[in-house]
DNA sequence: CATCCAATGCAACAAGAAGTTGTATTAACG
DNA sequence: CGTTAATACAACTTCTTGTTGCATTGGATG
């Protein structure tokens, strides 16, 4: 796939030159308005040798993406739940709220088939998912959590609330915010939902 | 701004089948890819009708989705907080799930500046919102919350967690899941978290 | 360093969409 | 019925997109 005959000085600067534009027009006009044209023209590479390579500015973009994405980020690891999940937390903030994070998230959201450009978006989340996996499981060894634990309610929650503050409300995630809601959801999986409604009832009688 | 000489039969019957094929477009192509001429051909509304009316594509669906928005909604009120939010989550599932609600909800976040687009999405979330307050003061009235609640949390956690299965896991709102989302959902503001937390201190231990 | 040829640049073009304008036609309203 | 607002139609310009043939550049190789 990635077999060229000339990956030396030239082709290597054209390919950073067109993936950086792609990335930087991504950002702002987004995933729909994307165009060969623009993209060439800010690169300064012309169209036709991008034509001619990629064929189109969605594979341009997608590429570039995957180049970036393949970089892996370490599990938080600090002993304790709370403190891993606001990690998590504080990273997926960080993801979505860049203006490329933001196009893939609504690009996502109106690829109503399943085209290329949700398997990034998917992507990016089983990651976090197995991450959060990851720090359940840790935190079930610690005795934080009980032993039949579900990583993947946790992290639903606080990526959802995530996602909605900045998507929705737009506004930042900001620490004591974050701290908050994952206390919140760390407690919700710690207390299972029997024994909640049990204790609520008590305490409203 | 609605005043027109002649709003009898023809005028009406345009200005009906250009909204609905500018809705139906909206649900089958997406804000991002809309047009005149399509929107024009679909309703056999011929193009320069429309420019002339409307000027821009954007401008008919924003006529559009305003003139359908204009119908509202009763706040749902049956004696019971946890019922309440589970007919008010319906009701946001209902609206993000169906296929315009999808494309309004992706271009509103794409669009960074606030738009016209924006407002219509602010609008209806401002709408839960209160609905949401109307239902936490009824149900304080009533005894089955402490006097401080804040509804925007409670709303919050509930459409952010519908928001994130609809949108990014892409799994339809099941009656039992919603209902499982809105009881911890209510838990958790029921039970103020310096409790919770003092509580889940001592189980633990 | 000399040579080759893949990769890129360049210019011209075709095809189509987007938007405008002048005029003819239709039908709502009195 | 007559008036004229509202719409349809056709022709046109302009802009964007994508293609093609050929010239040029500069890695790779011996």
């Amino acid at each position: 796939m990635d077999e060229m005959k000339r990956p030396g000085g030239r082709t290597r600067r054209v390919r950073e030159a067109v993936f950086a534009a792609s990335l930087a027009e991504l950002a702002d006009v987004g995933w729909g308005s994307l165009s060969v044209e623009r993209i060439a023209d800010r690169s300064g590479v012309h169209k036709t040798t991008i034509y001619r390579r990629w064929g189109t500015a969605d594979q341009v973009v997608l590429e570039a993406l995957l180049e970036r994405g393949s970089a892996k980020i370490p599990v938080p690891d600090t002993g304790d739940v709370t403190r891993d999940m606001i990690a998590l937390g504080q990273l997926i903030a960080a993801n979505i709220s860049a203006p490329i994070g933001r196009s893939i998230a609504a690009a996502a959201i109106e690829a109503a088939d399943s085209s290329s450009i949700r398997q990034i978006a998917d992507a990016f989340w089983s990651e976090r998912f197995e991450q959060a996996g990851i720090i359940v499981g840790r935190a079930i060894e610690r005795g934080q959590l009980p032993g039949g634990t579900e990583s993947t309610d946790l992290v639903e929650t606080v990526a959802a609330r995530i996602w909605f503050r900045v998507m929705v409300n737009r506004l930042p995630v900001s620490d004591p915010w974050l701290s908050e809601v994952v206390d919140s959801a760390v407690e919700a999986v710690r207390i299972p939902n029997s024994i909640g409604a049990e204790i609520s009832e008590i305490l409203s009688s």
